[in-house]
DNA sequence: TCTCGCGTTTACGTCAACGTCAAACCCAAC
DNA sequence: GTTGGGTTTGACGTTGACGTAAACGCGAGA
């Protein structure tokens, strides 16, 4: 009677998940000594469970909105102990609201950032297109541009 | 025939660029050094002029719309040859759009963040309402608890 | 048996963008 | 004449998120 690997019962080892997050080794040896994950010992090897794979999910999520590791801690702290008391529920509540609004104002100071950029693009498109128009498609199609690169690349 | 303190012959102390916006002096010598500004000098004392100053705020917005100073110098060195070549502004309007998509995808995580969070808030609301319905206002108004905080403050 | 290849720990290095002294200088005021 | 304020250079400190190197363990395979 073999454990699914499609369960949640799977394990990893620390390539597969640093394959399928695109993340080094180092990287997560690294979140561990911050406290944000902790897996499993087989010997001298860590296994990674179900939990510590949502954790790195929730860990990358949030690196990519701007937390910082410490915040993330936090926040996964949070929903660790959020069975325990409802005073912690309380509190995580108001941390989540905090969160939320600085988040929209982080939004808002992006979508700031892109309207100021696509008025410079605009204006930048303007002068090329006067002056040299032939260059307009060159800045326009990145992705173009991207694979004549990789097609010329020896 | 004195010159005219509005016109853009017109320079600056230190002092008056950091006061006018909200740098330290320690950061303009740094930009200095990494070759983003060139001051001239009376004896020791660096002098600004208009363009010096107009590169500043070229800065300081591209470090609000995300650029890391070196690509804001390698803009500001686009710039300056701008005359010479279209080709440059070809790739100033590159990197803008490509900055413009890196934007946005992370706008696009912020979104998902807030979703997420505002999810995790309906739970604990509900949670805490069935437990606890009076730790509710403590969560909720997170301006009357910072009020309450600030009037505590000795 | 010997060598791969992946894993481990410990410790030091790096990079950005400044902050924080320290020591020295200049100029004006009291 | 010395006190004070602003400036300069120089060097080291800081913070976050890892990178890198050294030195070793361990099981699999030629």
């Amino acid at each position: 009677m073999p454990t699914d690997l499609r369960r949640p019962e799977r394990t990893f080892a620390i390539r597969q998940l640093c394959h399928e997050f695109k993340v080094t080794p180092r990287a997560l040896r690294f979140y561990e000594d911050k406290g944000l994950l902790t897996p499993a010992r087989d010997g001298m090897n860590r296994v990674y469970n179900h939990r510590d794979r949502v954790r790195l999910q929730l860990i990358l999520r949030g690196k990519r909105v701007g937390f910082s590791l410490n915040e993330i801690r936090e926040i996964l702290d949070l929903y660790d102990h959020n069975d325990g008391g409802a005073a912690q529920m309380a509190r995580s509540l108001k941390k989540f609201r905090e969160r939320v609004v600085a988040l929209k104002a982080q939004r808002d100071d992006i979508d700031g950032a892109i309207e100021a950029l696509e008025a410079g693009c605009v204006r930048l498109e303007g002068q090329l297109a006067d002056l040299r128009p032939d260059l307009l498609p060159q800045a326009a199609d990145y992705d173009a541009t991207m694979r004549r690169r990789l097609d010329a690349a020896e």
